[in-house]
DNA sequence: GCCGTTTTCGGCCCGACTGTTTTCAGTCG
């Protein structure tokens, strides 16, 4: 059993036993033992099984949970887990993700009621059943039932990151069958979308159906959805997503690539291009209508050139002017992962991050890097131990005594500081001024009606010290929706005070969006695209941030960190 | 349940808000 897999267990056991009232230092420890198991380089099972080791030297894994991971590793499962599942239902879990509804509602509902469907619950809040219980009251029937609605749309959707990863496992896996010549994703995957729906893999090679067989015989697929000569779907991982493989002809692949990678509106628009030169596309390729003569379709590229357009990066492909850009030979130059030379917005043990300045400093290095901002929380945020004024000097003189030394990358000191409810910032601003970057971010009150948080946002502007604008909109994919405000009065002010707004990495949010960053660059706005990382492993969350920056149509000129350290040290030191 | 140690037990998890109360438990970050 993979890591992942163990951890997960290991998290779920957490859930239940909040549920169930358990002692919360307890459930903490198997929390941590989970961050600790997915983290580490190793296989556990490898660790169990070799006489030599002992998975107690990882840290965060005691006697207990080394016995618990021994049963996982054993069985599937653990004593503790089993038993907390005959006393409530694994459907209860998906309750944790209604807001509104913690693991003690949940508990007093199950006793009550015995369900533990979401169907059930939208039932017992429609019929007012939740507000007889105790600490329970029309209010909050009314936030379960928003809530559920909202969960509702986001099921059958996946994080970017998520899907790459299980495309990336069976892409590696196809190529090994042989006679297997090229695999490729398509569909949102391909196109950069922060959430994708289903997964499409084309495959092409003289014995490419072999492919098939390898696939619906693959340890993660759990449920054939069909199986036909070219074609096979099913149900991949434990969350269900559904991945359709397809084989392809050599000469068809390019226009299976075009066809398959969308979006909708921009093959739409594609084809009635085609139609209107006396020509025919489809998935198998490109051809005359006069005399089905097929003119393109081995290659993508050669598809757009015989439709009289260039190469269209498949991050624009959502017909929002592209097409017209591409016929005109004005498509932007989109900035590419490699040009990102530092990362702005990263933690360490100081606050919330699981890792020292050190480590993070090393790991930015190895990816080559020329330098990083650390940007730990600041006292609001109290859970995190957030940086005080006296803490916040102290860490920008620490810095200065750092670059002296040299860990051979630059390092700013930073502080990604709350904005606070009104708007100001959580710190002074004598001691904001010490740093080398001060990111501004929203983390509470984010439910303020819209004229609200505008004036808040407005405010913090204000702040002279103030460089970035951190995940602007504080949504959590498939889990918060953005807090609402008045995004263009926003930015305007942004740009005249010379704030630059995060693209934040991090597959859970990737904030701003494709299409706010289009928006805001067409008002003159620059940009950062950041991690957040809490982990050395974070910092590779960057290839997202960059892939919502094209889908935002920016190029390299846009974005702050493609400067070189001396001269974004310039732009941070200007104001 | 982990960790550290003043070695075998005590500390770890803080603050604010919300909706339900009528003095506060539960949720959220």
């Amino acid at each position: 059993m993979e890591n992942q897999e163990i951890a997960r267990l290991l998290l779920e056991t957490a859930d239940l036993m909040e549920i169930a009232g358990e002692d919360s230092f307890r459930i903490r420890s198997y929390r941590n033992g989970a961050t600790a198991v997915e983290g580490y380089p190793e296989r556990i099972e490898d660790i169990l099984r070799d006489p030599q080791r002992k998975v107690t030297d990882i840290p965060g894994i005691g006697k207990g949970l080394a016995g618990v991971l021994a049963e996982i590793a054993d069985h599937g499962s653990c004593e503790r887990r089993d038993l907390l599942l005959e006393k409530f239902p694994p459907t209860a879990l998906e309750f944790l993700k209604i807001q509104g509804l913690g693991p003690k509602g949940i508990a007093l509902i199950f006793e009550h009621y015995h369900t533990s469907t979401i169907d059930d619950l939208e039932r017992l809040c429609r019929e007012q059943k939740l507000r007889v219980l105790p600490r329970m009251g029309a209010k909050l029937e009314e936030k379960v039932l928003r809530s559920i609605s909202q969960y509702r749309q986001r099921t059958g959707r996946y994080l970017l990151s998520y899907a790459e990863g299980i495309a990336e496992e069976l892409t590696s896996v196809f190529r090994e069958v042989p006679g297997v010549e090229a695999v490729t994703p398509a569909g949102s995957l391909r196109r950069g979308r922060e959430t994708v729906g289903d997964l499409d893999l084309l495959v092409t090679g003289p014995h490419a159906t072999a492919a098939l067989d390898r696939f619906i015989r693959y340890p993660k697929v759990d449920e054939v959805l069909g199986r036909g000569e070219n074609k096979a779907s099913a149900k991949v991982g434990r969350d269900g997503l559904q991945v359709d493989v397809r084989v392809l002809p050599k000469e068809s692949f390019g226009a299976a690539m075009q066809y398959f990678t969308g979006s909708k509106d921009h093959n739409v628009a594609i084809r009635t291009r085609a139609v209107k030169m006396g020509l025919k596309l489809s998935e198998y390729g490109l051809y005359r209508v006069e005399d089905e003569a097929q003119v393109a379709g081995e290659t993508e590229s050669g598809v757009y050139e015989m439709l009289g357009l260039r190469w269209i990066p498949p991050e624009l492909r959502e017909n929002g002017g592209e097409i017209e850009a591409s016929e005109e030979g004005r498509l932007p130059e989109l900035v590419e992962l490699k040009q990102i030379r530092g990362d702005l917005h990263m933690h360490t043990v100081e606050t919330d991050g699981r890792a020292t300045l050190q480590e993070m400093a090393a790991a930015a290095r190895e990816r080559g890097y020329e330098y990083i901002a650390i940007t730990d929380h600041s006292k609001a945020l109290a859970m995190a131990n957030g940086l005080d004024e006296a803490r916040a000097v102290a860490f920008a003189k620490q810095v200065r005594e750092i670059n002296r030394d040299g860990l051979g990358i630059r390092i700013f000191s930073g502080l990604e500081c709350d904005i606070l409810r009104d708007g100001t910032l959580d710190l002074a601003n004598d001691a904001l001024a010490e740093l080398d970057v001060v990111i501004g971010s929203v983390h509470s009150h984010m439910n303020l009606e819209a004229a609200e948080m505008t004036d808040r946002l407005l405010r913090a502007l204000e702040c002279p010290s103030l460089k970035i604008l951190g995940h602007p909109t504080g949504r959590i994919l498939l889990h918060r929706d953005p807090f609402p405000f008045d995004f263009e009065r926003v930015v305007e002010e942004a740009v005249r005070r010379g704030v630059w707004l995060e693209i934040n990495s991090y597959p859970e949010r990737l904030d701003l969006n494709a299409a706010m960053i289009h928006t805001a660059k067409a008002m003159g706005a620059k940009f950062t695209i950041s991690t957040d990382s809490h982990h050395p492993s974070h910092l590779g969350f960057m290839r997202y941030g960059v892939i919502t920056a094209r889908r935002g149509w920016l190029g390299p000129d846009d974005i702050l960190n493609t400067l070189p350290a001396d001269r974004l040290a310039a732009a941070l030191h200007k104001s």
